[in-house]
RNA sequence: GCCAGGGUGGCGGAAUUGGUAGACGCAGUGGAUUCAAAAUCCACCGGUGGCAACACUGUGGGGGUUCGAGUCCCCCCCCUGGUACCA
C-alpha cells in the first residue's frame, strides 16, 4: 500500500449517488469526502490476500507444541439467497475469539464448511432441470465469496462439503456402525406424507398440518422407514447435559424434549379376555380413582375386545381418527371425542369393573397407548368424563371436583384409597408419598411396576428424496444386506432429469440401472434403497471431519481426535437448540461407545447468538422488505466496520434490531482512528517513545484487562466500548506514546483485523498481528493513589470527596463533614449512624 | 396452559453483582469551520422546577428487606423464544 495521495484518488465510496456529474465543483466535493474516509477497500483486500497467500490461519498438525482451542460455527446450508446479516453475527464472534486465542498462544482450529444436501436444491432441480450438484456448487461459491469478504480467519484447507463423495462416504460408514450396533431398524410408520412435495416430512417440518416449506397440506400415511434408536440413549442424553457449559435455557429445552417422567406401569385385566391392558401413569396414587380406561384408536387390542354391537361405531371412529391430519387433531383438541368399546377392565386395586373407551386424546406413540382415566385428578380425563357423563371419584381431598380436576401433588390428602380387604391403604397420605408407596405395592403384588417413560421418540431417518446420502445397503426381498466398508462410498447416480417417482418413493426409483445390482457370481439381483438420509446426517459429525478432513483411510485419525476434541466453543442459532444438537450428541455417544471418539460429549461450551431483526424491529424477511444485504454493508463501510457493528449492537445472545445510523457510529470510530494516527503522507504521526504518563498507563492497562475479560465472557459490545474509550483518551493527548498506540492496535486486532494489521505495519512492523502475543496488564498500574468517594446523607449523594486509597474511617468522615453541602444537610439533626465502606461510599444517617 | 429469558433516556445498550443509574454509540440541540451544505471538531443532552448553585423525581406496576435496591424477597402486568391432549 502506498501513500495517502494515491488513497485520495480511489474512493471507497461507490459513487452511485453522485451520478455522472463531473463538474469541477463535484470533483472538489469528492476530494473532500475521500480525504475524510479511510481506504478500507484497499486495506481489506490487501490483508485478505496476505493471509490467504501466507496461510496465516492454518491450524497446526503438530499436536504437542501448543495447547489447542477448537472453535466452531454451525456450518451453513448454502441457500440460493446468499448470506444474511444473521450469519456473520455468529461468524464474527467466533472469529474474534479465534484471533484472540491465537494471540494468547493457542493452536486454534477454526474451520468452515457446507451443509449442502437439502430439499431446496432438489426442488430447484425438479423445476428447472439444473442438477442439484451444479446449483449447490454455485450457491457455495457465493457463500464462500461473501464469507471471505469479511476477513474471517478460517483454515480454508479444511473446508468440507457434506455432498462430496469423500465426505458422505464416512456418513454412510457411520450409518453402518449404527446398523451393526442394532440402532438402525426399519418400521412401518404413519408418516407425514405431502403429496405436493412428493415426500415424507419430519414432524419438525410440519407446522399446523402444513409443510414448513410451501405450506402444502400434509396427511398421514404408513410407509416403510429407517429409524434410529435414539431412545436407547435417552437417559444418557439427559444426564450428561449437567456437565456441559451451555445456557440453562438450552439445556432445559433438551430436557423437555427428552421428557423423562417417572411413574408406574399397571396391568388392568380385561374382563372376559385373557388379556390385560397395560397403562403408564405418573400418578399411581390415584389408582382408586380410575373410573374408566381409554385406548388410542390405533391400539392393537381395539378390534379384539370391542363388543360386537359396538363394533360399527368403534370402527367408524378408528377410521376417522386415522384420516385426521395433525391440523384436524389440533383443531378438534378443544372438544373431546371418543367411543365406548363395550368392554370392561378390572381395576387391580379394588376389583371394580370399569368401561374401556377409545379416544384420540390418547396417543399410541406415548407410553403404552392406553391410560387409566382418573377424571377427578386429571384435567383431560375430567373434560372427557364431563363430555360423556362418566363417573368422577375423588381420591385426593383438597380441591373442588365439582368445579375442576384437582391435580396438586404436594397439597391434598389421599381418601377413598384402600383395597377391599384393607391389606393396602394410602388414605391420609400426601399424594407425593402415596405415589412411592403404591409403586412399591405394585411391584410386590406383581400387578404393575415402577417405570420411566420418555417423550423422546425414535428418529425417523429416511427421506423420499434424491439429494441426500444414499443408504449403504442392498435389499433381497425383506432381507437387508449392509454394504462392506470397501464398497463405500455408494454414490448418487447422475440423473438426466430429477422428477418425483409418483409412488412416494424418491426420484432414485427412476434410476433403474443404479437401483438393481447383479451379483456376478450368482446372477442374483439385489435392489438398492431408494430412500436417502435426512439433512441432519451430514451435520451430525462434521465437527469430527474438520479434525482430519483429507483422510481417505478413516473418518478421522484417533490421535488427532484426542488432541482436538471436544469443541471448546460452538456458536450458532437457537433454531438448532434441540434437534441438531440432540442428534449430534446421540451419534457422538454411539461413536464414543465404539471407541472412535474420546469424549462423551462433543460440544463443551455452546452459545446461541440472538437474531438480528430488521430496522423495524421485526424478523427480517423478503416479504417485509427489511432484509439487510451484507454485501452492501461491506461495500459501503468495509468488513471491519461490519464486524465491529455486529458486535457492538448488543449482547451476542440477545435479539436486536439493525440500525443504519448505528453502523455510522462504529464507522466513524475507525475513521477517526485512521485520520488521527495516519498523516497525509500515509505514515504514522510522530509518536512519543517515552514512557506514557500515569493516567495513560492506567488507561492502557485497564483496557488490556477489560478487553481480555470481556472477550473471555463473549461480551464484545462492552469490549468495543472500552476500545473507544481508550482511543478517545489517546486522541486527547498532545503527544501519543508509541507503546499505547501499539497496545490499542493489538487489542483492536481480533475485532477489526484489517485496519489493525495495516496500522501495525505502518508503525514499521514486518510481522503479522495474528500471532503477536496478547498484551499483559500490570495490576500495579491499576491501583490508584486516591479515590473519589460519594458522600451520602440518608442515602442521597450530597458531596464528593477525594481521599487516599484505604484511608482511615476517621479521616474520611472528617473530610466528609467538612463539606459545605454536608454541613447543610446535617445541621440541626441527630446523627444516628455513620457508614464508611472503604473506597466505595460514605453514608451519614441523620434524623 | 407449562418451561426459559427479558422489560433501564427519543433509540441500541452500560452498571465492578447491594454502594454516585444512564459507560460507549446513535439521534437531537447549540457553537466553530464553510459562500453554503455535507463531513469534521468542541460543548450540552432522563423528567419537572429554577437565571443559577441546587432541589425534587426517575430502572414495567404494587408492596417489603436494608444506612443504601436496576440489582435481594413477595404479588401483579407486558414482551420474546420453546413446547403443547406426553397420561
Amino acid at each position: 500500500m502506498s501513500g495517502r495521495s494515491e488513497v485520495q484518488i480511489l474512493s471507497p465510496r461507490r459513487g452511485s449517488d453522485y451520478g455522472a456529474d463531473l463538474s469541477p465543483r463535484f470533483l472538489f466535493r469528492i476530494g473532500k469526502i475521500m480525504a475524510e474516509r479511510y481506504p478500507f477497500d484497499q486495506i481489506e483486500s490487501k490483508w485478505q490476500k496476505y493471509w490467504e497467500e501466507n496461510k496465516t490461519f492454518k491450524a497446526s498438525d503438530n499436536l504437542t507444541e501448543k495447547p489447542k482451542y477448537y472453535i466452531l460455527d454451525m456450518f451453513p446450508y448454502p441457500s440460493g439467497a446468499g448470506l444474511h446479516v444473521g450469519h456473520p453475527e455468529g461468524y464474527t464472534a467466533t472469529d474474534i475469539i479465534a484471533r484472540y486465542k491465537r494471540m494468547r498462544g493457542f493452536n486454534v482450529l477454526h474451520p468452515m464448511g457446507w451443509d449442502a444436501f437439502g430439499l431446496p436444491a432438489e426442488q430447484y432441480a425438479i423445476e428447472t432441470g439444473t442438477p442439484p450438484a451444479i446449483k449447490t456448487a454455485e450457491n457455495i461459491a457465493t457463500f464462500k465469496r461473501q464469507i471471505q469478504s469479511l476477513g474471517f480467519s478460517y483454515d480454508w484447507d479444511r473446508e468440507i462439503n457434506t455432498t462430496d463423495e469423500a465426505y458422505y462416504k464416512w456418513t454412510q460408514w457411520i450409518f453402518l456402525q449404527l446398523y451393526k450396533k442394532g440402532l438402525a431398524y426399519e418400521a412401518e410408520v404413519a408418516v407425514n406424507w405431502c403429496p405436493e412435495l412428493g415426500t415424507v416430512l419430519a414432524n419438525e417440518e410440519v407446522i399446523d398440518g402444513k409443510s414448513e416449506r410451501g405450506g402444502h397440506p400434509v396427511i398421514r400415511k404408513p410407509m416403510r422407514q429407517w429409524m434410529l434408536k435414539i431412545t436407547a440413549y435417552a437417559d444418557r442424553l439427559l444426564t450428561d447435559l449437567d456437565d456441559l457449559d451451555w445456557s440453562e435455557s438450552i439445556k432445559d429445552m433438551q430436557r423437555n424434549w427428552i421428557g423423562k417422567s417417572e411413574g408406574a406401569e399397571v396391568n388392568f385385566p380385561i374382563n372376559g379376555f385373557d388379556l390385560s391392558l397395560k397403562v403408564f401413569t405418573t400418578r399411581p396414587d390415584t389408582l382408586f380413582g380410575a373410573t374408566y380406561m381409554v385406548m388410542a384408536p390405533e391400539h392393537p387390542y381395539v378390534q379384539q375386545i370391542t363388543n360386537p354391537d359396538q363394533l360399527e361405531s368403534v370402527e367408524a371412529y378408528r377410521v376417522k381418527a386415522e384420516r385426521k391430519s395433525d391440523l384436524d387433531r389440533t383443531e378438534l383438541a378443544k372438544e373431546k371425542s371418543g367411543v365406548f368399546t363395550g368392554a370392561y377392565a378390572v381395576n387391580p386395586v379394588n376389583e371394580e369393573l370399569i368401561p374401556i373407551w377409545v379416544s384420540d386424546y390418547v396417543l399410541m406413540s406415548y407410553g403404552t397407548g392406553a391410560i387409566m382415566a382418573v377424571p377427578a385428578h386429571d384435567t383431560r380425563d375430567y373434560e372427557f368424563a364431563k363430555a360423556f357423563d362418566l363417573s368422577i371419584r375423588e381420591v385426593v381431598s383438597g380441591g373442588d371436583i365439582t368445579e375442576e380436576a384437582f391435580t396438586q401433588i404436594e397439597a391434598g390428602v389421599m381418601v377413598n384409597s384402600a383395597t377391599p380387604d384393607a391389606s393396602f391403604s394410602i388414605n391420609g397420605l400426601k399424594p407425593s408419598v402415596a405415589i412411592k408407596k403404591t409403586g412399591e405395592w405394585l411391584e410386590k403384588t406383581g400387578k404393575g411396576k415402577i417405570a420411566v417413560n420418555y417423550k423422546l421418540r425414535d428418529w425417523l431417518f429416511s427421506r423420499q428424496r434424491y439429494w441426500g446420502e444414499p443408504f449403504p445397503i442392498l435389499r433381497d426381498g425383506d432381507d437387508v444386506i449392509p454394504l462392506s466398508d470397501s464398497d463405500l462410498p455408494l454414490t448418487l447416480p447422475v440423473l438426466d432429469r430429477i422428477k418425483p417417482s409418483g409412488t412416494g418413493e424418491s426420484p432414485l426409483a427412476n434410476a433403474k440401472e443404479w437401483l438393481e445390482v447383479v451379483d456376478p457370481a450368482s446372477g442374483k439381483v439385489y435392489k438398492r434403497e431408494t430412500n436417502t438420509m435426512p439433512q441432519w446426517a451430514g451435520s451430525c459429525w462434521y465437527y469430527l471431519r474438520f479434525i482430519d478432513p483429507q483422510n481417505n483411510d478413516q473418518a478421522w485419525d484417533l490421535e488427532k481426535e484426542k488432541y482436538w476434541m471436544p469443541v471448546d466453543l460452538y456458536i450458532g442459532g437457537a433454531e438448532h437448540a434441540v434437534l441438531h444438537l440432540l442428534y449430534a450428541r446421540f451419534w457422538h455417544k454411539v461413536l464414543f461407545d465404539l471407541g472412535y471418539v474420546s469424549t462423551k460429549e462433543p460440544f463443551q461450551r455452546l452459545v446461541n447468538q440472538g437474531m438480528i431483526l430488521g430496522m423495524d424491529g421485526e424478523k427480517m424477511s423478503k416479504s417485509r422488505g427489511n432484509v439487510i444485504n451484507p454485501d452492501e454493508v461491506v461495500g459501503q463501510y468495509g468488513a471491519d466496520t461490519m464486524r465491529l457493528y455486529e458486535m457492538f449492537m448488543g449482547p451476542l445472545e440477545r435479539s436486536k434490531p439493525w440500525n443504519t445510523s448505528g453502523i455510522e457510529g462504529v464507522y466513524r470510530f475507525l475513521n477517526r482512528l485512521w485520520r488521527y494516527f495516519v498523516n497525509d503522507e500515509g505514515g504514522i504521526i510522530d509518536l512519543d517513545d517515552a514512557q506514557p504518563d500515569t493516567e495513560t498507563l492506567t488507561m492502557m492497562h485497564a483496557s488490556i484487562k477489560k478487553v481480555g475479560n470481556d472477550l473471555d465472557a463473549l461480551a464484545f459490545n462492552t469490549g468495543i466500548s472500552q476500545l473507544m474509550v481508550f482511543s478517545n483518551h489517546l486522541r486527547a493527548l498532545n503527544k501519543v506514546p508509541k507503546s499505547a498506540l501499539e497496545t490499542l492496535l493489538m487489542l483492536l486486532n481480533p475485532f477489526a483485523p484489517h485496519i489493525a494489521e495495516e496500522m501495525w505495519s505502518l508503525l514499521g512492523h514486518s510481522d503479522t498481528l495474528a500471532y503477536k502475543g496478547w498484551p499483559e496488564y500490570d495490576e500495579s498500574h491499576l491501583v490508584k493513589d486516591t479515590v473519589k468517594l460519594a458522600v451520602q446523607v440518608n442515602g442521597r449523594v450530597r458531596a464528593q470527596i477525594n481521599v487516599e486509597v484505604d484511608a482511615a474511617k476517621e479521616a474520611v468522615l472528617e473530610l466528609a463533614f467538612a463539606q459545605e453541602s454536608i454541613k447543610q444537610h446535617v445541621q440541626g439533626k441527630t446523627i444516628i449512624k455513620e457508614i464508611v465502606v472503604p473506597n466505595r461510599i460514605v453514608n451519614i444517617v441523620v434524623k
